[in-house]
RNA sequence: GGCCCCGUGGCGGAAUUGGUAGACGCACGCGACUUAAAAUCGCGGGUCUUCGGGCGUGCCGGUUCGAGUCCGGCCGGGGCCACCA
């Protein structure tokens, strides 16, 4: 076979690309945009294979949408801040710029290898002062809105990172990152009020069509809008009341009891003085912080002794201290209703608390209903023993309470979100420094604009614990801008969260010295029209997106509040696992199939195989997409990726896989390198007729063409792959026996090279030049389906009686109902299996099928 | 515990608003080429069959001329959140 030098070539057409500045964007007002992005790496040292889908389906896109004319901007970069540099430092003694910026040039490479559309003079990296010099813009822009704020607040401390965490970032009780339980600590946080855009974050997400349903429903309880009311009991004997939030307020005649959080500001001056007071508070504070822990945890109540007065009847509940109520959410008090809330039941129970249903379930009667160990948490159902609620469902008693409690002046509605403010403090050395500057006599004063960047110290140490820009000998000591004293620069920097949360704005202009971006070109390229990343940031780096667009909307940076219309997230790439004879993870490399059995590649010893997961370093079920790559070239290794697995889905990496992949594009270069001899020139015109079967060739590409714009489009990647490798099965059986055969073989040649371009990019390019073209295929407008060829003329379908299919008829297109019937009923299997039975009824679907009925 | 998603050949997966289930591929088997192997090319396949056909999309039932697709109830797998009042 005719030999296919993958390198060579695939590095020539880089070459060709980067020479004719192929994916340059640039602002056109005449011409539609496209903004596709992926989520940028983290320049960790190497690529993955998660990378290298992430970006194959941005690239795909983003060939394809220019290929149909629009101005794309396809940026890339680098989410450069983090901790692994730092550990970086830490264990191999490199400075953490030395190691990041190294291995951003690394994977700068590995990248341009894979053949991506990108324009890499938009390229940005947010740990250089060019970069984050806007951020800290940004943050003093924030703060003087009121968008930034500093509070003293408990946070979420991790032991092992030595930093603070976002809510966000405490998975299970654990830091995300370093998987350490997570401390409570008491700090001094700076804060983003994300709280303040939560009703408008939400509304949002309804207009968010193009984003997976998953994600939309993830932020939605992420922000968990619960709408309700903030009650105030009065404490008996005591000049104070507390108030409790409740979305039940309807259930407030069967509450028998109240809770109050261990960090209340109630909690010591109800039950200071009692015994045993103490070692609850301690007890408390010394839960497990595993979810089962926290979940299954027992359910402790502190009797303080005080009671409170019920708003709407004469009669004392006794006050509570509850290891279960949360200080940061509501009030921190919760009135327990046994009868319909099952925690509150499981209380009532343990501590000899009374049970009053007031909802009766449809069909129960109210003599004799009872609770028993199950809570009626249901919303169906009518009030009773509850005065004013009586007769009442639901959703009415529930107005109906909050209406009393608003007219007796005992509380009023409130809508409470489960959404916190973001803490972006990091005790850390390798983030955006705060540009603020705390002065004995003037408090926390921002850093004069004119003196930005505040720069990070490269001469710090990493040989003691905490943060190094603290303990710098200079650094943090400076002059109050206000006052001239001396003064003292903040050391905690930005979460990295900020960093990408407007990274895609700047791509927009990435080579601004002076301002984040200007206006008018983030105007004309937002908003991105496709992102594409891992569902992994669902609540995350997405919803913090959105936040911020709002924000710089409303410090006038951008004129829209929406960054990303249309999100794909991918499936995630697995491998197999595979374990020696010691019980000890190796690679698959390590591994060859003697026979069926697998075993180590060195010493023949048995090698069990394991589940099929997610790759991970730690069960070494990686594979290196820089040797693939090089081995079988980046268009199979693109090809390989598409097919199959829906990009949504998790994709298997297998060998097979990838060899069946380069198998095909030798085989696509064999076919168009073979027939290339036998067809007409180039421009010869178009025949006025065809034979019978270069007609079907034709429609076959021209259908090509129609169907594979619209997968791509929908994500549907593994079945454009599965319409391309059709294309080629149809042109390979394929021979021409007149001029015009010729002359559809050329046709349906060049359509499929054009339709393969965005997944086989390289491949695409050489064969188009074997064809003879001159012009680059990313020059090349994407082919138009002739709508005369789109539709067969005949069409083959099925005949049914009573619903099983008993033959197939070919019908031409303009066939009526009566026709078909009659070709339909003189089918011999529908003969035989109508015979001796009366036909009811035939039903004939033009097009699709024809039932007979019989009885 | 709450919310959400998914169950189709040996495997990954196709199947437009309900209309020929299994496209396309992987693996496999057989054949050709070869001294041989690899590569390549060709052919084959849901399953049972008395060769008429029967049975088949996790299970049970329903709607319909017709259900992988819609509805109800189970069973199994996965994801996200999780003491949120």
């Amino acid at each position: 076979m005719s030999r296919y030098n993958i390198r060579e070539t695939e590095a020539k057409w880089q070459a060709r690309w980067e020479e004719s500045a192929a994916f340059r964007a640039t602002e056109d007002e005449n011409r539609e945009k496209f903004y596709v992005l992926e989520m940028f790496p983290y320049p960790s040292g190497r690529i993955h294979v998660g990378h290298v889908r992430n970006y194959t389906l941005g690239d795909v896109v983003a060939r394809y949408r220019s290929a149909c004319g629009y101005n794309v901007i396809h940026p890339m970069g680098w989410d450069a801040f983090g901790l692994p540099a730092e550990n970086a430092a830490l264990g191999r003694n490199a400075h953490p710029k030395d190691w990041t910026l190294s291995n951003i040039d690394v994977m700068r490479g590995q990248l341009q290898t894979m053949g991506l559309s990108i324009d890499w003079d938009r390229e940005v990296a947010t740990c250089v002062p060019e970069y984050y010099k806007h951020e800290q813009k940004i943050f003093l822009d924030f703060l003087k809105k009121g968008l930034a704020y500093r509070k003293e607040s408990m946070v979420n401390w991790d032991p092992v990172e030595n930093t603070v965490l976002a809510n966000e970032q405490v998975v299970d009780g654990k830091g995300w990152r370093s998987g350490a339980p997570v401390e409570r600590r008491k700090l001094n946080q700076w804060f983003l009020k994300i709280t303040a855009y939560a009703d408008e974050l939400l509304d949002g997400i309804k207009e968010l069509d193009r984003w997976p349903e998953k994600v939309r429903i993830m932020q939605e309880n992420w922000i968990g809008r619960s709408e309700g009311v903030n009650v105030r009991f009065d404490i008996v004997g005591k000049d104070a009341d507390i108030a409790f939030f409740s979305t039940r307020p309807d259930t407030l005649f069967g509450a028998s009891f109240v809770v109050i959080a261990p960090d209340h500001p109630m909690a010591g001056e109800l039950g200071g003085n009692k015994p045993g007071f103490a070692e609850f508070i301690k007890d408390c504070q010394s839960v497990g912080t595993s979810e089962e822990a926290i979940a299954r945890a027992e359910k402790k109540g502190f009797d303080t002794g005080w009671t409170v007065k019920h708003p709407f009847e004469d009669r004392e509940m006794p006050v509570f201290i509850g290891n279960f109520v949360l200080m940061d959410y509501g009030t921190g008090a919760v009135f327990g209703c046994p009868a319909h809330d099952q925690r509150d039941l499981d209380f009532a129970r343990k501590y000899g608390l009374s049970v009053k249903p007031v909802v009766l379930p449809p069909g129960e009667d109210p003599e004799t209903f009872e609770i028993g160990d199950e809570a009626y948490e249901t919303k169906t159902g009518v009030h009773y023993q509850s005065e004013f609620m009586n007769g009442m469902a639901v959703p009415d008693a529930i107005q109906a309470a909050i209406a009393k409690i608003e007219s007796l002046g005992k509380g009023h509605r409130v809508i409470q979100y489960r959404l916190r403010d973001w803490g972006i403090s990091r005790q850390r050395y390798w983030g955006c420094p705060i540009p603020v500057i705390h002065c004995p006599h003037c408090g926390t004063v921002p850093v004069p604009e004119d003196q930005l960047p505040v720069e990070l110290p490269y001469d710090v140490t990493f040989d003691a614990p905490g943060n190094p820009i603290a303990r710098h000998p200079q650094w943090k000591h400076c002059k109050c801008p206000e006052c001239g004293a001396d003064a003292e620069r903040e050391t905690d920097t930005m979460d990295t969260f900020m960093d990408s949360s407007w990274y895609f704005l700047r791509y927009c202009d990435a080579q601004n010295p002076d301002l984040p971006f200007d206006p008018q070109k983030a105007a004309y390229w937002m908003t991105v029209d496709q992102y594409i990343g891992g569902v992994e940031h669902a609540v995350l780096h997405l919803l913090y997106s959105r936040f911020f667009t709002r924000a710089l909307r409303d410090c006038g940076y951008v004129g829209f509040g929406e960054p990303f219309a249309g999100l794909f997230t991918q499936g995630m790439v697995t491998h197999q696992t595979f374990k020696d004879k010691n019980g000890q993870w190796i690679f698959p490399t390590e591994v060859r199939m003697d026979g069926e059995t697998a075993v180590h590649a060195e010493d023949g010893s048995p090698v069990t195989v394991g589940r099929i997961e997610k790759m991970s370093k730690s069960k070494k079920n990686v594979i290196d997409p820089e040797n693939i790559i090089e081995t079988y070239g980046a268009d199979a290794v693109r090809l390989f990726i598409l097919s199959d697995s829906p990009p949504e889905r998790d994709l298997e990496w297998t060998e097979a896989g990838i060899e069946g992949a380069w198998r095909y594009v030798n085989r696509l270069h064999k076919l168009v390198t073979d027939l290339v001899s036998d067809l007409p020139a180039p421009g010869t015109p178009e025949p006025k007729s065809f034979e019978d079967n270069a007609e079907s060739l034709r429609r076959a590409a021209h259908q090509a063409v129609a169907e594979i714009g619209t997968r791509i489009e929908d994500f549907h990647m593994n079945k454009a792959v599965a319409k391309i490798r059709e294309l080629s099965n149809a042109i390979a059986a394929f021979t021409p026996r007149t001029d015009a055969g010729g002359w559809a073989l050329r046709e349906a040649t060049e359509i499929l090279i054009q339709i393969m371009n965005p997944i086989m990019p390289h491949l695409s390019e050489e064969l188009w030049s074997t064809l003879g073209h001159a012009d680059m295929l990313v020059r090349t407008p994407w082919p138009k389906a002739d709508p005369a060829l789109l539709q067969d003329d005949s069409v083959t379908i099925g005949v049914q009686v009573n619903g099983k299919v008993r033959a197939t008829i070919t019908l031409p297109k303009t066939a009526g109902k009566d026709d078909a019937e009659k070709a339909a009923l003189a089918e011999p299997g529908v003969q035989r299996s109508i015979e001796g039975k009366t036909v009811r009824k035939v039903i004939v679907v033009p097009g699709r099928i024809v039932n007979v009925v019989v009885g």
